[in-house]
DNA sequence: CTGAAAGCGCTTACAG
DNA sequence: CTGAAAGCGCTTACAG
């Protein structure tokens, strides 16, 4: 059988209570006592069973992240922080893949897998206001995204409308005046477009400028390349006079910035394109894009570290948390020279 | 405390035994007695305390994807494939990223979180020949890439050289003679650049067409965008002449093509552009890029399927398995119309 | 078809 | 500073 703690214990000449003190880092342990539990431990080549461990404190040392689909760059590059940020409280990432689907979003709240984490990061497209009532469950959820809110739950959010506004006042303040709003959608009352909206909105409307609703272009959910191909596609197709772009992420912007440079229109110099997300395939297009960080670097620590304090029991009141944002200058509204200046290094 | 088989058997009438046979679909029970015990398990809101069976078992129906960087997005494609795959098991997913750094790849192999998997799917970078003892470990692994080999492991690679082979025939069918490789490292001996590009020069040579060395041009080893894009800009301001790219990965490939995009070349008219690996993103790139799927599909689910099989000692001898590759036609070699007949669906 | 007993390998009180 | 006992909640033989 598998070398346990009694027989490093017994090795060792003490107990496996010592042995377990040893890897725990409990303190009060005599140097050579503890020197010749680790030597019997390498000598034997001793590993923990986690299983016994996990079945004695109830801890697993595991949390989930549920997410749409890993293949999508926002959500991958998200998932890629959270386990690093996991890593450095000692836990481990279980990643669950729902598509947006919502059987597969409430199998994620009640299925098995959820008697395989302590705690869930959640981050669900299908839910929405309504369904608070299933997030009523016996273990800790952090929830991500605009979707739904529940007053019990952490959360960590994003500044959309304010950070839409820097967007679309970015724009503005290079002169642009007939700006496209790529991305907000009638049917959807929540979620973050709307949200988005609202600050191109509200910049717009400060700026003096009447929102010309031809210029308010909705979109499929999906926000990817081709739908954003096609969404301008059909603009220009059309007819319609713009000389900016803001899409309400990175992959409509650039797949908007692809089918305009197709069709022959130069960016920056004809039409002005920003993103929002601030994914790493933006700084390799050409031109690279300008968009908003909306807490990249925060946004995965905040949800590790809510889930890991809740689940400890050290945490106070559930908390909803919106990291600072920041425009990230690129060519594609003529800003790389603030770029070069190392404002993205 | 939590409800546990006994008190469900206490519900039921019946003794814990029957309880867990009922659930793990022990098939010889009565059809009232499941149905009691079915019962008991809703009413009481039963959860299975999965470390206990672990302990029991002996087995945690996890295994671990360890790749280098879930960012980059084949990495990202693979691991959503793998997680499905894994699910359509009964297994799940831990995912672990090494960065190509060798100390973490060691890690991978000897750290604590291989007390937690049955399991290892391993993708190293920084491992190669030499390294072969460092893979004689006490749990099942199965290896990806070309990097390392082991007789006494399983393995899921490429078609390399083949694949390689028919990319560079497909430009060559369409009469272009002057096909830069891009991706072959002088200093590398082992890996994919090697194999892939034996292949290439099978095909030129086959062609009659004497291997032009200007033509082979060597990358740093992360086959990203800014790579290709800057490797493709060097050659034009070098001046050297060329009517197609070959690039070693679809990463390369889409950062070569915007930067020819950039300086004016059309492609595929001036330059035919071919990738390889079949990523997502070449299916939005404006022109579509054609590609190798080197068996995207097939790998996941081998490698999957070996490791279950291994874990559960149902397997044979260790074995290398290669997928069936294909050519993915899209606009960058102007191949789109076949794409259009559905070959991409 | 089902039950009673034993034990997987830890950690948690409880002593000393 | 360290030990002996008990028990976490399952499943595995062993019976019947």
């Amino acid at each position: 059988m598998a070398v346990t703690m009694r027989d490093v214990g017994r090795r060792a000449g003490v107990s496996a209570k010592t042995v377990s003190n040893v890897i725990n880092g409990y303190p009060y342990i005599r140097p050579a006592t503890r020197d010749r539990v680790l030597e019997a431990i390498a000598e034997l080549g001793y590993r923990m069973n986690t299983s016994a461990r996990s079945l004695r404190t109830g801890r697993r040392g595991t949390i989930a992240l549920a997410l749409p689909e890993l293949r999508v760059p926002y959500f991958a590059e998200l998932a890629s922080e959270v386990i690093h940020a996991a890593e450095a409280r000692g836990l481990t990432v279980i990643i669950e893949q729902h598509g947006g689907r919502r059987d597969l979003e409430l199998d994620v709240l009640t299925g098995s897998r959820r008697d395989l984490t302590d705690g869930l990061i959640y981050s669900p497209l299908a839910l929405g206001p309504g369904d608070e009532a299933l997030l009523d469950v016996p273990y800790p959820i952090v929830l991500l995204g605009e979707r739904i809110f529940h007053p019990n739950l952490d959360h960590v959010t994003m500044q959309n409308t304010a950070a839409a506004k820097a967007a679309t006042e970015h724009l503005l303040a290079q002169g642009r005046r007939r700006i496209v709003a790529m991305g907000p959608n009638p049917d959807q009352d929540v979620g973050s477009a709307p949200l988005r909206f609202a600050g191109y909105q509200a910049a717009v409307e400060e700026a003096g400028i009447a929102v010309d609703p031809a210029l308010a272009v909705p979109t499929k959910r999906s926000w990817d390349h081709a739908t954003g191909a096609r969404t301008i596609g059909r603009l220009v197709d059309d007819g319609v006079d713009f000389d900016a772009v803001f899409a309400f992420n990175d992959s409509l912007a650039l797949g908007a910035m692809h089918e305009l440079q197709a069709r022959g229109r130069r960016i920056p110099d004809d039409v002005a394109v920003i993103g929002f997300d601030a994914i790493d395939e933006g700084r390799y297009s050409n031109p690279t894009l300008t968009t908003i960080d909306p807490g990249r670097a925060q946004i995965p620590r905040d949800a590790v570290r809510l889930i890991d304090e809740r689940q400890r029991g050290v945490a106070g009141d559930p908390c909803r948390v919106a990291p600072e944002f920041r425009l990230v200058p690129g060519g594609s509204t003529g800003a790389e020279e603030l770029a070069a200046r190392g404002a993205r290094a």
